[in-house]
RNA sequence: GGGCGUAUAGCUCAGUGGUAGAGCACUGUGUUGACAUCGCAGGGGUCGGAAGUUCAACUCUUCCUACGCCCA
């Protein structure tokens, strides 16, 4: 505890002990989501972290930015709730436990589903709250009250919902098609969870003998009895359909309807005609396995071949399973994928239908299997092994009849893409969407509600009760047996037996109902009860008067949002899904506007990623820093359309403007400056008052107009730049001579209004950037006044209005004493004059502005500018420092002091540079064109900075003259 | 191959059709009882290259180069 002054505050702040103990405080007495009817609503949900996920980086970015909104709308008066929450994060959730079964050596399969899923639960409950405590340490200001996850009864009752609506919509269907399938995970993937990567791999030629003693007719191959083939993945061979040539490729003209006996299999197989075969690439002609390759599968269908036709040599774990048509040999069923790749090259030279690859070294031919290529090769993000294009049934979305409405609603401004280079990438992925995979084979996540009949009919409904009635009303497949080959687990309903799909859905299909079924969509979290009975009573099938009964206030009131602040990387995965299930299950777009921000990059520029071990943590930073800082770093990076690049030492500096204003603080207390009363700014009298007055309007003006642009970085700086610059460096100082004198002067009572107010103001303006000193700070500035500010804290205080406009004639005095001091500290630095020195100054013929300073505001030139005493008239004659503010000139005597060589040096060294503005000035006005054709106004500001730059060389030329 | 983005002071980044700024780093210096996590002053940029539009281009257009990202 410091004594040297009256404020209670310690020299340094601690910014842990702040952090903890305010965070705390605003949580447990509901400051998050104060109670306001009445008030404007503003809303936010937050992109539901995973459940298993732990803050990195980027989450410290992404919700620093929501906060800072959300603070600045709650500042503003408004009833902001910003949603928040986990998300179930199917499988990864899946992968971390078991993970952890297996270090006790045990397997997801040794448990029943219901028994994992319990498992699963218990994990939850014990370890799935990392994330969210971590997101409190940031200081962001979310309603915990109402705090979310995907797999709440609630939201698992509108995942539900929304399926089946889907369904009876004709969006949803099940259907046999290639998926991207994970063999480690053994499950589907949807397209966006593939990451292409290039690896090295190599390319295979084969000779595919040509049946019935067909020969090609080209003179190119006359004579041939075969056609070669080439690929990257031989071992897919064993289930190719077809060998494709393209329809104008004059070499295999004679061929297209004729047969190929593939070696190994013996197989059969069609030469078909094709577009997709380039006849520059290889030989032109390509095999085709349509249950293994996603173009082959277009080819396939395009030749007739139906998906359920197509062979399939692959299980789930992706080794060779015998095809349909029997003709694998069986020395290589069982084989892995890979293993059974080098096993059919092998067979393939053995039985001399590899084209071997040659290659020439030093003149010595040399014989290569293959050729060495580089392969684009899917991956599974999750899973990390190559993913394999596998034939299964699976549920889709029809994606493409879904954009239609969220392409529109960009289109035409209804939702805007913040910032707008962003639009391009949207619509461009929007107008080519593919199928949507929602089914995935896990058992962690939400069941699909598809009940399946003996014949395999499928009923689609909320409850298995409802599925079993869809199925009595449909007339359904019996089964006389009475289901004794059912799973002991299936319910029965009279003769009829249904099995429900295993199979769970994509986690993204839950998160894209997050803007509104965490309100309570379909349903209202707090109905009214007897509404709630009359529900029960409605039939299931009434959506329309269901949803109209249950819609919640809170939906009402806070649904469409107003704004989503995501990762561009999320833009397809979850901020596309969400705008199509809002625009079809509520008929809203799910917010007016979508921030996408870039991504966090270590130092060097390149991606964080834990494998190359150059992850910052900002948990570490804020233990060093603080979350203020770290946060301030974040908004002030934070420009569009670019990623942030980690930089420790800004951090560093914005620790330290924390602790500017700490200690200007305590400056203020030291001087009797306590908190603020008015909204509206104390009226003043004093030029520097009046100045700060203005300059606080300015900065609040445009820093509205910043944070309404989602400026973040202009918004920062210019907080900083106003506390630190104008504030700091210049109003303390300039102010610090009335409180030489009287304390309770009419000039120190109302520059404490004054001061206490504008360092109110700075406070609330900084707040959303800077939310635990800010607080800290309003707390202890209300203990000056000897009333607690505890009933009135800055998280929920009013919103700068100063209801005052800038004073002209305060701005320029109080222009002309920084420029006079500027000047005179540049002059003193330069001709090595002691910064300290009190110097007495002569100003011939002031200019109004001089003069009104001198009288008003002398105390100030002489602290600031250590000039003392100012005289009006005429310098004495002898050398001299001389110095220019606006238009005036004033002379420092110094006798005996001054090196005039070097002071001569210094006004030329002015004068060049003013000559220098002037004369190119002159040479644009001298230009006819430009007066002529430039605007007005930049026609008269050339003008009037030539006369100024003009009027300074005259002066500085007069100083040169004096000086001899 | 298609699309997007970025190239501005040593580093990290703002910026506007009228002649370039911040933070950090650097140099010099420390006067007033808020602050050395600070103050004051200063040095430093042919705004990636070329061409064009314009009275005027760092800013607009085209091309080129480099790097990054997305899609195929």
């Amino acid at each position: 505890m410091t004594s040297e002054t009256t404020s209670d505050l310690p020299t340094t702040f601690d910014p842990a002990d702040i952090e903890a103990r305010w965070y705390e405080h605003w949580e447990t007495s509901g400051l998050f989501r104060p109670e306001r009817p009445s008030a404007e609503p503003f809303t936010i949900v937050n992109p539901p972290p995973n459940v298993t996920g732990s803050l990195h980086i980027g989450h410290a970015l992404d919700n620093t930015l929501q906060d800072i909104v959300v603070r600045h709308e709650r500042l503003k008066g408004k009833d902001a709730l910003w949603v928040v929450g986990v998300d179930h994060a199917g499988i990864a959730t899946q992968m971390v436990v078991e993970r952890q079964m297996a270090e006790r050596g045990e397997k997801r399969t040794d448990y029943s589903r219901e028994q994992f899923v319990e498992k699963v639960w218990e994990w939850k409950e014990q370890s799935g709250g990392t994330i969210t405590r971590q997101l409190r340490r940031l200081g962001c200001s979310m309603d915990w009250s109402r705090e979310q996850f995907t797999m709440d009864p609630h939201f698992s009752k509108a995942v539900t919902r929304t399926f089946v609506q889907l369904y009876n919509d004709g969006l949803i269907y099940r259907d046999k098609r290639l998926v991207n399938w994970d063999p480690a995970l053994k499950t589907a993937i949807s397209d966006l969870e593939v990451e292409t990567r290039d690896v090295q791999g190599h390319f295979w030629r084969f000779r595919y003998p040509l049946a019935d003693g067909t020969t090609l007719d080209h003179p190119d191959f006359a004579g041939q009895d075969y056609i070669e083939v080439a690929t990257t993945r031989p071992e897919t061979m064993l289930a190719d359909m077809a060998v494709a040539v393209h329809p104008s490729d004059e070499r295999y003209r004679s061929v297209v309807g004729k047969h190929i006996v593939l070696p190994i299999t013996g197989r059969r197989i069609p030469i078909v005609a094709d577009e997709h075969a380039d006849p520059e690439l290889g030989s032109g002609a390509v095999k085709i396995t349509p249950g293994h390759d996603f173009n082959d599968f277009e080819v396939g269908k395009r030749a007739g071949i139906a998906p359920a036709d197509m062979l399939n040599m692959l299980d789930a774990d992706a080794a060779v399973v015998q095809t349909a048509d029997g003709k694998v040999p069986n020395e290589l069923v069982g084989l892995d994928r890979f293993e059974a790749r080098k096993r059919v090259v092998a067979m393939l030279k053995d039985s001399s239908h590899l084209v071997l690859h040659v290659t020439e070294n030093d003149g010595e031919r040399i014989e290569h299997e293959a050729e060495p290529r580089t392969i684009a090769t899917p991956f599974g993000d999750r899973g990390g092994v190559v993913i394999e294009p596998w034939l299964t049934d699976q549920w889709y979305v029809d994606a493409q009849k879904l954009a239609k409405a969220p392409i529109e609603a960009v289109r035409e401004g209804d939702v805007e893409i913040v910032p707008k280079s962003w639009e391009k990438t949207f619509f461009n992925w929007m107008e080519n969407i593919q199928p949507w995979c929602v089914s995935r084979q896990l058992w962690w996540g939400h069941r699909i509600p598809a009940w399946y009949g003996s014949n395999g009919e499928v009923f689609v409904a909320e409850t298995e009760e409802e599925a079993y009635e869809l199925a009595r009303h449909s007339g359904a497949s019996r089964n006389p047996e009475g289901g004794a080959e059912l799973d002991p687990g299936l319910r029965r309903g009279d003769e009829i037996k249904l099995s429900r799909d295993p199979d769970v859905l994509d986690t993204w299909f839950s998160s894209a109902l997050w803007p509104f079924a965490t309100l309570g969509w379909p349903e209202g979290p707090t109905p009214n009860p007897s509404l709630q009975e009359k529900e029960r009573d409605l039939p299931s099938d009434s959506e329309a008067s269901r949803s109209e009964v249950g819609a919640s206030d809170l939906l009402a009131k806070h649904y469409p949002n107003d704004l989503l602040i995501s990762g561009f990387d999320i833009l397809f995965f979850w901020d596309a899904r969400m705008m199509m299930m809002g625009r079809h299950l509520t008929g809203e777009n799910p917010w007016k506007r979508l921030y996408l921000h870039g991504l966090v990059r270590a130092a060097d520029g390149s991606k964080m990623s834990k494998s190359k071990g150059n992850v910052v943590d900002p948990l570490g930073l804020i233990d060093r820093y603080g979350a203020d800082a770290l946060r301030f770093f974040m908004a002030a990076m934070e420009s569009q359309g670019r990623d942030i690049k980690m930089d420790e030492s800004r951090v560093e500096g914005y620790r330290n403007f924390a602790t500017k204003l700490w200690n200007a603080t305590r400056f203020c207390q030291s001087q009797g400056i306590s908190a603020s009363d008015t909204i509206a700014a104390p009226p003043a009298r004093l030029a520097a008052n009046q100045w700060i007055v203005g300059e606080v309007a300015k900065t609040v003006n445009a820093l509205d107009k910043a944070l309404a642009e989602l400026r973040f970085d202009a918004a920062a700086n210019l907080v900083y730049h106003f506390a630190w610059d104008r504030f700091c460096d210049w109003y303390l100082e300039l102010i610090k001579p009335v409180f030489a004198g009287e304390a309770d002067s009419p000039a120190a009572i109302e520059t404490r209004a004054v001061a206490g107010w504008a360092l109110d103001q700075i406070l609330v303006m900084l707040h959303p950037f800077m939310p635990f000193i800010t607080e800290e700070l309003w707390a202890k500035q209300g203990a000056m006044t000897g009333k607690s500010r505890a009933d009135y804290p800055i998280i929920t205080a009013k919103w700068p209005d100063p209801q005052a406009s800038v004073n002209d004639e305060a701005v320029a005095a109080i222009d002309w004493v920084i420029a006079l001091t500027t000047a005179t500290r540049a002059a003193r630095n330069e001709l090595g004059i002691s910064p300290g020195a009190k110097l007495a100054a002569f100003i011939p013929n002031p200019s109004a502005v001089a003069a009104q300073v001198f009288e008003r505001s002398s105390a100030a030139i002489e602290r600031l500018a250590r000039l003392t005493p100012v005289t009006i008239g005429e310098a004495p004659e002898g050398p001299a420092m001389q110095v220019t503010a606006g238009e005036d000139v004033v002379v420092i005597p110094l006798e005996g002091v001054v090196d005039i060589a070097a002071e001569k040096a210094r006004l030329e060294k002015a004068l060049a540079a003013s000559r220098k503005e002037a004369k190119s000035l002159e040479g644009r006005l001298g230009n006819p064109k430009f007066v002529e054709k430039a605007k007005p106004e930049a026609v008269e500001k050339a003008r009037a900075d030539h006369a100024h730059h003009s009027a300074e060389a005259d002066r500085l030329e007069a100083a040169l003259a004096r000086l001899g």
